[in-house]
DNA sequence: GTTAGCACTCCAATATGAATAGTGCTAAAA
DNA sequence: TTTTAGCACTATTCATATTGGAGTGCTAAC
């Protein structure tokens, strides 16, 4: 455990460095801290404090930089979220504006929102699906050759997908098709649907066709993309900013990641259920791109609804307190949204 | 007009120059020029060149690269495409592989198909569709306050949209409404649908409700949608590799014009009207974040389908000469497919 | 019209030196 | 025991030479 003169010179280090981007030296610490001690003394704190690992110089005679060890702890014990101006929480409001038709419009209006405000690049994710219930099922003929199926959900979403069907298909065979979806999937959970799909449906079609699993299989993809988690990102030039801009390798690979949902699954995986704002580092994620680069992420909760996350990503040295502090504000700020969203628009 | 010695000094500076990126000198022009003459003299004629305003000195004792000018008559009078090796060929083949339920699915993955032959970023658009027509229109009911508008056109796209409606809204309204713009639009060709869904639909519908511009304006951005040009873009991240890495501030401007479709229009636009394959240089289009790039675009033709436009955006200093034989090659191979695709689904 | 030769120019890379901002350590003061 | 002043030391950064090389333009001879 560090001192108290220890915590405070480490934050101020961290608090320097992000401002300006240049490591920090002894004197401009001496002047920069709430209380008086000489050069020397902060000296002697700096080498400790770079004898436990927080504290780094970038080379023998220069100023000290924090470790990813330092940033860590900085995080873990000394941040503290800074208050929302009071115009930005109104703009936030104002952003949001009209109200929406579609859940997704919300959490991808979330990201931009988010990227203006910070120049960072934010990504989100719509409440929990396993939480959603399949409500309709519909194919619809669109000419001699193509159909196309679609899926709504409890949450009031749309998907659809355009299948080329061969002319044996007769549509009376789709009919039963869809209202046997429609009899037995709806009202269940989207997980519990694709099971049923699979396991159920085809037994009852075998009545009516010899081949069922045809049917099931095409449109298998559609009940997949309905149940998958939709990431919106928003703000992706602006990781350009930030970028070393030697390195355009490091730059592809950023933004595959970003575009790549598998990817983004990893980065933003709640995987410690704990709830609230969470940093992490690029370089504890074992990402080789994302060394210089972290994460700061936070779930909102929407009662029985499920819970989704917000992120921002940017350089290893963002203002950590201020985004915080934002993101713990943006977060209600949907939520309440969300639970509007719902109850305006939920069948009753 | 210049004489063929000086012909032969210009095409060889320029292959040079792309091939090393660095100024070309007379000594290395007299070992790469398939005649023999001194360097001498080949610095009397690279002084009329200059005269001429086709090449340029970085400074005073460089060698010389060719300037706007100079790629200009080089384009215009001197580049001969290369022909394509037949692995290219295949492999273009190869890479489109299956057959397509849409044909925007075609028009996408020849974007994704020239982005990775080239490492240049791949710009495509669809036949022209003022020759596409309305073959159907339907509105499905979702649940108690949704439904989704959808739009089949002749060429087999389908366009959908989700809408909110208020209660007061009765579904035999909708299905008259439905029933009117399929009886009176289907045929019609979209911006003649477009135009007769203002005039003539409101009359016909105020026959049965008292406010019909309601409806109308609701689907609107339907029609509109269907009609407007879909670009497809690939390899944007391509561009990272040539960009002055000095100039975020370009990089940016370049990508956001690249995700705007109403300038990828002015880019590509087939505004002189003659056929092939044309090569445009960044500078001469007047923006500043292309100075350094140049486009080349490429028509194909599907018959009384229409033309569509296949385009690569890279740095001025791009391998025209094979890059035109690629583009030559890929537009027939396009349109081929793009003929056997309607031949497949056109009703008969 | 072509070529050899030479003086000249500029760039890129390397060295040189001074100024600066920082450190670590020691010994004295609190 | 902790803090401080002072000093020797180190690395970076910036500006300023110094050099070699690649290239040009020009002139005079072929």
């Amino acid at each position: 455990m560090l001192s108290e003169r220890q915590d405070a010179i480490l934050r101020e280090v961290v608090r320097i460095f992000t401002d300006t981007g240049q490591p920090v030296g002894s004197k401009t610490l001496m002047n920069a801290l709430p209380f008086h001690v000489s050069s020397a003394t902060i000296r002697n704190e700096m080498a400790t404090l770079e004898e436990i690992g927080y504290l780094e110089k970038t080379h023998l005679s220069s100023g000290r930089v924090p470790s990813i060890n330092g940033y860590r702890y900085y995080l873990d014990y000394l941040v503290q979220p800074s208050i929302v101006p009071r115009d930005v929480a109104k703009k936030i409001d104002e952003d949001f504006g009209q109200t929406y038709h579609q859940l997704d419009d919300i959490i991808e209006r979330s990201a931009k929102i988010l990227s203006h405000l910070t120049s960072y690049t934010a990504i989100t994710l719509g409440p929990e699906s396993s939480k959603t219930l399949l409500t309709g099922f519909r194919i619809v003929p669109l000419n001699s050759h193509q159909i196309m199926a679609i899926i709504v959900t409890s949450d009031n979403n749309v998907e659809n997908n355009i299948y080329t069907v061969d002319d044996e298909l007769d549509s009376s065979l789709i009919e039963k098709f869809v209202k046997i979806v429609n009899d037995k999937l709806v009202g269940q959970p989207l997980p519990k649907v694709i099971e049923m799909l699979h396991d159920d449906v085809p037994i009852i079609l075998s009545n009516y066709m010899h081949s069922a699993s045809g049917l099931v299989d095409m449109v298998d993809d559609l009940f997949q993309k309905a149940d998958s988690d939709k990431y919106f990102v928003d703000g992706q030039l602006n990781l350009l900013n930030y970028a070393d801009s030697n390195d355009m390798q490091e730059v592809q690979s950023l933004f595959s990641i970003i575009n790549q949902s598998n990817d983004l699954k990893k980065l933003l995986d709640p995987s410690s259920s704990e709830s609230g704002i969470r940093v992490r580092l690029g370089s504890e994620l074992g990402s080789d791109a994302l060394k210089n680069y972290s994460i700061i992420t936070a779930d909102y909760d929407v009662g029985h609804h499920g819970k989704g996350i917000i992120a921002l990503l940017g350089p290893t040295t963002m203002h950590y307190s201020q985004l915080i502090g934002l993101l713990g504000e943006f977060r209600t700020e949907l939520a309440k949204r969300l639970i509007d969203y719902y109850s305006r628009y939920d069948d009753s």
